[in-house]
DNA sequence: GTACATTTCAAACAAGCGTTTGAAATGGAG
DNA sequence: CTCCATTTCAAACGCTTGTTTGAAATGTAC
């Protein structure tokens, strides 16, 4: 078997239980089983298991961000400020690519994104933010410009209050899926979470911040 | 030593370490270490790990979730549907209380309650609405009442995009409060992260349905 | 076909985990 | 002081984890 085959083979075994169960809970045993190699695989083609949570992430990250930042450029390029909601739908058709990369990708990804920012506490956070700062900073200055009555602060509270948003329904979709079906038979592919997620993040990030402010102090009195 | 305080500083040794690193990443060891008590302590006064983890969140919720209750009911005995902010505004003074429970109080506990949605994937999702479900559903039923444009899975999905926003951001709270402190120079108390997090939440629950759709489509052609 | 480098494999390693055990210590009640 | 129940303690158990090892197998070039 050749050395692309067997890493291949491990990244496809090992992404789909790190999306289901998280990295922690998923051993070197679980992988290589699924992968149907030797144990010694994976230290052997990719180091350490840390190295291959990277690895995992790395196959999607490649892709995403590059295109993601030619998206960003174009709207900076652009001589009026773009609105907010376009900003956030420039999300939208990367993701979804990731479907041609291999079935299921954008969910797999998403998934792979949500455990790597709840699992291990700050990693992932650190290593998007070194490899891709600069796709980050562009995408926080269109915010910025979409909303200028927001200072630094407020939009940086608030675009982590939408990562949150995000990265903790991704985590659960599938639990989220199953009730949704359940209680309210709806259909629930990863696109319509998407494109539920849009308007609620672009009201949240846009909001006004004085107005529930002051009606919730004179709630709590 | 008596009973309740061999269990009191073991408790008090576990939260602090759980809110910090998680529950699977604190081991017994650890807890029993800091609490200056027998490894098997743990064991002989909760049973298992399993049951000192929902002890430690028990002390929280049994405080929080009837003043909660109490709240909801009294808004839902009002004639006039109560506007979504105000809603909101009810968790505000039963979280900051839990600060007289002991010092630091809110804080752990949110820090608890993501680190619970996020560490063990539906353990503790389960055991709050087995638990506190009537509470649940009388919150659920004043934000459909202030919210009469959404339709009951718009609801439910916008619901738990909120707990992902609370959840990822309480259990990462304290990283953000180091960033914040570095790069804007402000105060970061929980108290101040809850004020912020609230009109954020409130224009994302309410938000309109359509529009933010309609100009993403018209992006990504 | 021999020689060499690469890759696989079974086995073991050291470390950490939650839990259990049985004896020692402690605490009040009679 | 004695008795008995409660609580502590050191030690060990069985298990899982990521990683390493050295030999066997495989592939490749001459």
């Amino acid at each position: 078997m050749s050395r692309e085959q067997t890493q291949q083979k491990i990244l496809d075994a090992a992404e789909s239980l790190f999306a289901e169960s998280g990295f922690n809970d998923t051993s070197l045993r679980q992988i290589t089983s699924n992968a149907e190699v030797n144990l010694a695989a994976v230290n052997y083609h990719f180091g350490s298991k840390k190295a291959l949570i990277q690895a995992v992430l790395q196959r999607y990250l490649q892709v995403v961000m590059p295109r993601l930042e030619l998206q960003f450029e174009l709207l900076l390029a652009r001589q009026k400020a773009t609105r907010l909601p376009e900003v956030l739908a420039v999300f939208v058709q990367p993701l979804l690519d990731l479907e041609q990369v291999k079935p299921k990708g954008t969910t797999l990804f998403l998934q792979l994104l949500g455990r790597g920012y709840t699992d291990v506490q700050g990693h992932l956070r650190k290593f998007i933010s070194h490899h891709y700062g600069s796709v980050l900073n562009k995408f926080v200055l269109l915010v910025q410009q979409s909303c200028p009555a927001l200072d630094a602060a407020e939009i940086f509270w608030r675009l982590h209050f939408s990562l949150g948003t995000v990265v903790f329904t991704m985590a659960s979709s599938e639990a989220l899926f199953d009730i949704a079906a359940a209680d309210y038979q709806q259909e629930s592919d990863i696109e319509s979470v998407i494109r539920r997620l849009l308007p609620y993040l672009a009201a949240g990030i846009a909001a006004p911040v004085n107005h529930p402010f002051d009606s919730m102090a004179q709630a709590t009195l």
